[in-house]
This record gives structure tokens, sequence and C-alpha cells, in this order.
DNA sequence: TCTGGGGTCCTAGGACCC
DNA sequence: TCTGGGGTCCTAGGACCC
């Protein structure tokens, strides 16, 4: 059997301290100060300027921990604001899709590129080319890592990231081994934490080592995804660009409460808003969910009131996107898990076993089916256009008291077309 | 005393990613 | 006082069947 074996040029590009950037491009005050932004309920920072991480703030560490810092440095702080962030994203993707329109988003800050038409010796300045192009018409700065696989990608994305050009391509050099050997192994992609630490007890430390190992006995001792990662390595793909957009499989929405909550009508209230979100956002994709899962639980940290931590997941009787059936369910749900005595801390729902509408329609659908739908299309047109939640369901509460604290947050709503300054033709 | 074997399907939990 | 949120995939083990 002969086959013929070319060599595929995957490009990474990845957008530098992505939140942050957001940020700086509507206040150009900030651009060259420690800048971080903060999760949801303003918890942990998870994202740092570069000058933020030279005060040596930790990604993921919580707010309060870093406060000292912060202030000490006059470090300005943000509470996300993920819409801005969701279109700025999509402006750098569009852009992105000029170089070649098959690219895979695999966040909101990175698409993996096909690069394999251009040449070695093109392909630097196209990675040049590429950058310089979404800096201009996004504003938003950015890494390119240029390799024979994806997993390569990712480790000259890494090596992009320290240098001022801002892009890497390991394309033409022979031999890796003198670059693998300085990549620490938990910085491998797909080498987690677990999988760091297995690692080292078997004496390997660096990327190099790892690709040097042999593939039996990663498969023996760990799996198939870890020896997909040495084969990566070694400069064969087997991590495949997903070009096409695949319909996701489950839908979560949970969210810490910005106080405590002890009482079960505020926390059925938090959980029927979320339900109320879910359902919307999978209506808007077009699915249907098999099942429902809600969880409960007081906060991991603090202990000493107690700890109460449990799920419970039903399925419909027939899929289902309908608001009101779902929070009917999630209701039912939260009875039977809800405990007196705690102080909860978070709440969350989770759809599962999504599939596509229009294989909806079944033996047991009815005129009054067909009614629900119509009036969840309303709902959903109605909140688009005026905003969200100017139509809701009484059991998700109007005062919200559990709602997310966000006490930096910029204000700023690319998304929200109304909030934008109108602009009056003569 | 001695208590099949193998296949499939489902689920929960873990590990990973950003 | 204060510790994020949303995904995917794999695996082990149980249930069930013949």
């Amino acid at each position: 059997m002969s086959y013929i074996r070319y060599t595929k040029k995957i490009a990474l590009i990845d957008c530098n301290s992505f939140y942050v950037s957001c940020e700086r491009l509507f206040n150009p005050k900030i651009r060259k100060k420690p800048v971080v932004v903060l999760s949801n309920n303003d918890g942990c920072i998870i994202s740092r300027s570069n000058e933020a991480k030279a005060l040596g703030i930790k990604m993921g560490e919580p707010y309060f921990k870093a406060k000292n810092i912060i202030i000490k440095n006059n470090v300005q702080v943000f509470s996300s604001n993920y819409s801005l962030y969701g279109d700025l994203s999509r402006r750098v993707m569009r852009t992105l899709k000029r170089f070649n329109s098959e690219i895979e988003v695999y966040s909101i800050d990175e698409a993996f590129m096909d690069l394999s038409n251009f040449t070695d010796d093109e392909i630097e300045s196209v990675g040049k080319e590429i950058r310089s192009t979404i800096l201009q018409w996004t504003g938003i700065p950015t890494s390119i890592g240029i390799a024979k696989t994806k997993t390569l990608s990712k480790i000259a994305n890494h090596i992009a990231k320290k240098k001022q050009s801002g892009v890497t391509s390991l394309i033409d050099i022979e031999n890796l081994d003198p670059i693998l050997e300085k990549i620490n192994i938990s910085d491998v992609w797909g080498v987690g934490k677990q999988l760091t630490k297995f690692y080292q007890k078997n004496g390997i430390y660096n990327a190099k080592q790892l690709k040097n190992k042999s593939n039996a006995w990663i498969k023996k001792c760990s799996n198939v995804l870890s020896s997909r990662t040495a084969m990566e390595l070694r400069g064969i793909p087997c991590i495949d660009l997903e070009i096409a957009s695949s319909k996701r499989k489950s839908c979560v929405v949970s969210r810490s409460f910005g106080k405590r909550v002890e009482n079960f009508e505020e926390l059925k209230e938090a959980v029927a808003s979320y339900c109320l979100n879910a359902s919307e956002k999978i209506r808007s994709e077009s699915l249907v969910a098999k099942s429902i899962t809600i969880f409960i639980r007081t906060s991991p940290f603090q202990r000493n009131f107690g700890y109460y931590s449990n799920s419970k997941t039903i399925d419909f009787p027939i899929a289902t996107n309908n608001s009101i059936e779902i929070v009917k369910a999630a209701v039912l749900i939260l009875e039977d898990i809800f405990k007196h005595g705690y102080r909860y801390q978070k709440a969350g729902i989770m759809l599962t076993g999504l599939s596509n509408e229009n294989g909806k329609k079944n033996l047991f659908s009815s005129e009054k089916d067909e009614k629900i739908n119509k009036l969840m299309k309303s709902i959903d047109k109605t909140n688009y256009r005026y905003g969200k939640s100017t139509l809701s369901l009484a059991s998700a509460g109007i005062y919200k008291k559990w709602n997310m604290r966000r006490e930096h947050s910029s204000k700023i709503d690319t998304a929200d077309f109304y909030s934008l300054p109108k602009i009056k033709a003569t």
C-alpha cells in the first residue's frame, strides 16, 4: 500500500490577554497600565495584561486575595462583560476567514487554520500579515504559531507569545528536539494536572521526553488521548481540524450567588431564571433536551457552616425546549434535593441529550404543543427586541436578590443594538 | 465443594480544554 | 466578607441479555 504524505501547516491564532484587550479597545487610557478582568461574581482573576502578570498576579487567583497588590499598584479592575467579548470575538473570526474560510473556532479567543497551501518560505510572512490585519481591523493583538500538527502549533504559539513579532513557525525546522526540551510537560496541550503528576513520576519532565516515549507504553499506562498527543509531538497529525461547527450536546447555566442563599423560595427563583436562560439558548439553536439536571451546593471553601452538595437528573417524557415545562421539572427536582439549614453558594441547571427540534413532532404532539411553541417564539422575539428578561415567568422572581456581583463593569454594550447611539440623517 | 462467558448499552465521574 | 462558567471526551463498572 502506498499513500501520499504531505506536510500540513496548521496555524493557531490566539488573542493576547483577550478580555483585557477588549476592555482596552474602549479605554485607551489603560493601554500601558496593569489591567485585570474578573470572572462572574467578581470572584477570580481570569485575564491579565502583561503588566499585571509582571506584578505576580496569578491566573485564576481569587480577587480578594490579590486585592493588596492590586490597590498598591493601581491595577485597573473590570468585571467580565461577555457580550462585549463575544462580539469582538466574532469580529476577529470574521477577519480571519478572509485568509481561509475554513477555520476551526476553538474558543472565544483562539482559532486553528489550515495554511498548507502556502510554501515553507512564505509561511512566516503569511502569519505576520494575518496578525497585522487583525490588529488593524479589530484592534486586538494576537500571537500566531504555525507547525505540522495542532499540538505543535500550540507550542509554536507559546513561543510566539514571548516574541516581539508575535509569529513563530516550526515548519521548516528539521529537528525540534532542542525546542521541545525547553517546553515543560505541564505546558503541553492535553497534559493537565493529573497527567503532569503521572509523567513526572515516570521521569518525563518535558515535551521531548514525552515525544520519545513509546506509544505502547503511553497507551497502556494512560489512554488513547495521551498517545495522540505524543504522536502529534512527533509531527504526525492525529487531531483533525474541526471545520464544520457541530451542534452542542449539552447546555449549562450555573452561577454563584452574590450573597449566600438560605431559603427555598430564593433558590427556586434563581434556578427558574437559569432555566429560562438555558431554554432560550437551546431554542435559539433549534434544539430540544432529553433530560435535565439540577445541582445546588454550599461553598466548598467555607465548610464551617457545613457542606452540602447534591444533584439529580430526570428525563422528559418527550424531548423539549419549552420553558414552562423545563421550569416545572426543575422545581420538582429542587424540592427533592433541597435541605434546610445550609448557606447555598451556587446552583445550576444542565440540559442534556440535545437533538434537533424538527425531529420532535411525533405521535404525542398536539395542538397545545404547537400553541406553546408559538408562545415561546414570541417571548424570544420580544426579549431580543426589548432586552433580556422583558418577558419572563413569575417563578424567576423580580428582585433577584441572589444575583451576582458586578461592581467593576465597563458597561460597554456593542451587542445591544438599541443601546448604540443614534444618528439622525437629515 | 463446585457458581459461564461474552456482548452491548448506559451512566457517573474524572480529566481535560478555554 | 470575598474562591468562575461552559464545554467535550474517555473509562470503569453495573445492568441486562443470550
